[in-house]
DNA sequence: TAGGTTTCTTACCATAGGTCAATTTTTTCC
DNA sequence: GGAAAAAATTGACCTATGGTAAGAAACCTA
């Protein structure tokens, strides 16, 4: 909890006030691998900060696939925004990888800081901006990359998590199979 | 210009000096079709609301194909926000794709506009949140669906989209060719 | 309304990546 | 440390979508 308040504290003041508003709205928890913490179809209450440890979100289609929408790992949020923000059943699930910390928040609650104290909502544009400006690139990267192109920026991007995923974790963020992103290692590795 | 002021005014309270400063800051013009409001690898100065028409914005790749990230009709904004966000040159490219309406502004005064009337903030927030809320979607879909499915979708999202935009449009912000689009479509009207 | 330009369609072939199944390797956990 | 489970690899084959090129249709614009 020091390093997210912190973290805040590098961009705006926070207030003892608002400091003990987030202590009291939070939990902190150790979480062991393979845990759910949000369940596709179920009703969504909590985000989560990330402490220590990964977590990914990922969506289950019509054949049983797995689609990783984002991974998490120290210093990251991770929830189902489409949930929270729509006020729909999730139609994410928020598992865990390795054994994790995690700072987890009432989204109800925490959302509340806003009005509490307002310093927290430029705070939140700036996240938001960021947030969005990551998926655009995404979005852009998904379209014009080919599979082995995607994958290496993708260990550009996140050169620490390859420890924490197993293959089919990557594969499913990529939108290709295990077997493809296999091949792709084997081309990479001959080099 | 009238319509944005109104739009805002649904969500917050405008005082007539945040009505005012958007006026001074603001340019409605008219454009016609093809031309193109940023360009890449350009300075991006501006962003931009429609009123009327449509707009799109997309990135050229290494092999000069064009992938469309979005298109903006009546009621959008639309920029390259990956520059203005990172204050990089454009990476993406905004085209008029019929004649439009406009309203132009200097993103960084825009900006200003939280600081000098911060219930902005609170306004800007929550479009940002929908704004990620669809940018998640939208990469679900495309690491879930078809392409005939996408296809789908995008007619009931965008239902009256297509009479401003071109095949080859609609095909790069799917992620296919526009030779794959024909198929598709020939395939659907057979139905 | 003709002539040029742009867009769309179609046919044929090519290929990236998917599927399935067998095998090997790695991880888990008692 | 070793059995069981999970994950990764590999090979053979398949399929959705891409590439190319040519012709047809639509659309500007003079």
């Amino acid at each position: 909890m020091k390093e997210l308040i912190s973290k805040i504290k590098k961009r705006i003041h926070v207030q003892a006030e608002a400091e003990a508003f987030l202590y009291s709205i939070s939990k902190e928890k150790k979480v062991t691998k393979g845990e759910i913490l949000i369940r596709q179809g179920q009703v969504v209450k909590k985000t989560f900060f990330v402490t220590a440890g990964c977590l990914r979100s990922y969506c289950i289609d019509k054949n049983g696939k797995e689609h990783t929408l984002q991974f998490a790992i120290k210093d990251w949020w991770i929830s189902d925004y489409i949930a929270i923000h729509n006020n729909e059943l999730a139609t994410l699930t928020v598992e865990c990888l390795t054994p994790s910390t995690i700072i987890e928040f009432n989204a109800r609650e925490l959302d509340k800081i806003h009005t509490y104290f307002p310093e927290f909502e430029s705070y939140q544009r700036h996240n938001l901006e960021r947030h969005v400006v990551s998926l655009h690139k995404r979005i852009l990267n998904q379209l014009q990359l080919s599979a082995p192109e995607r994958y290496d920026l993708f260990l550009q991007q996140y050169p620490d998590i390859e420890q924490y995923t197993r293959n089919y974790h990557i594969a499913s963020y990529l939108g290709i199979t295990q077997e493809s992103l296999s091949r792709i290692r084997v081309e990479k590795s001959k080099k």
